[in-house]
DNA sequence: TACTTAAGTATCAAAATGGAAACTATTACT
DNA sequence: AGTAATAGTTTCCATTTTGATACTTAAGTA
């Protein structure tokens, strides 16, 4: 079983404060958790940020090699939109053919070490999700 | 701009190295980021995971009020699945009208700490976002 | 002339997802 | 009998999102 501590419940209440004063709840205002978070982590975009990451340049069929199942149309779409959201550069050389590199931004990087915590978290509760779902089915 | 220390980058290497050593790369195996995350990360279970923290119980409608745009259908769906990943607990009370409250289980409360990283992020980084963005468009 | 390769784009059908609105169950109250 | 409230479920339709496949561009090579 997890446990939680007093001390780490108070932290995390701290944190829900400062965020949770800083956006609107109510009113539709601008909310980046909405807004970022729906591109940063989507399935797709956090498996392309770590591919980047463990490997400092990639070209677009070896990221597709990696990330397998994906498609060009959406593997092309969300590398556009995470260059423009500035989390990765695009290199186009002219060469023949074509060689285009894509590698993370400082800014990329930067998000990659936040979301780092939550794959890592993700790789190690797998099992217990696992457990989880069929006890739920069970019952 | 993002300043990334040498020292960083070393930290993210190694756990990136742990974690893809972990999971095998080429092969379809079972892949926690693609299955736990997609869930998880989602953008409603985001949503409801914060606003699970930050108010330690819930009822269907008020939630249904703080993540607004949410329909019922998927609200219910999202709850129900993340009830059987274990992440929250729902109770039932045979009142009339019926009661039913939603909590964060430990575990998913130990998940929570770790999204809050994100979500963080996400919140002091989106102007940096939308900027990128405009810039993108203009270039 | 035809072929090759990288990095996509284009196109169209198929599947998944989403939302709106109506409906259900239960018991007490009027 | 009709109404009210909560917590959903169901239905149906529209939109989105995919996926597969073919096509493009460019220069060098066989």
């Amino acid at each position: 079983m997890e446990t939680i501590t007093d001390n780490q419940k108070l932290r995390v209440a701290k944190k829900l404060k400062k965020m949770f004063g800083h956006i609107d709840l109510k009113t539709e205002t601008y909310c980046p958790i909405r807004d970022v978070m729906a591109l940063a982590s989507d399935k797709w975009s956090i498996l392309i940020i770590l591919y980047l990451g463990y490997f400092p340049v990639l070209r677009f069929n070896k990221l597709k090699k990696y990330v397998y199942g994906i498609s060009n149309k959406v593997l092309s779409e969300r590398l556009k939109m995470l260059e423009a959201d500035g989390y990765l550069l695009r290199t186009m050389y002219a060469e023949v053919p074509i060689r285009v590199e894509y590698q993370l931004t400082n800014f990329g990087y930067s998000y990659l070490q936040k979301l780092l915590e939550l794959t890592e978290w993700a790789t190690s509760h797998g099992d217990t999700v696992i457990k989880n779902r069929k006890k739920f089915r069970s019952a």
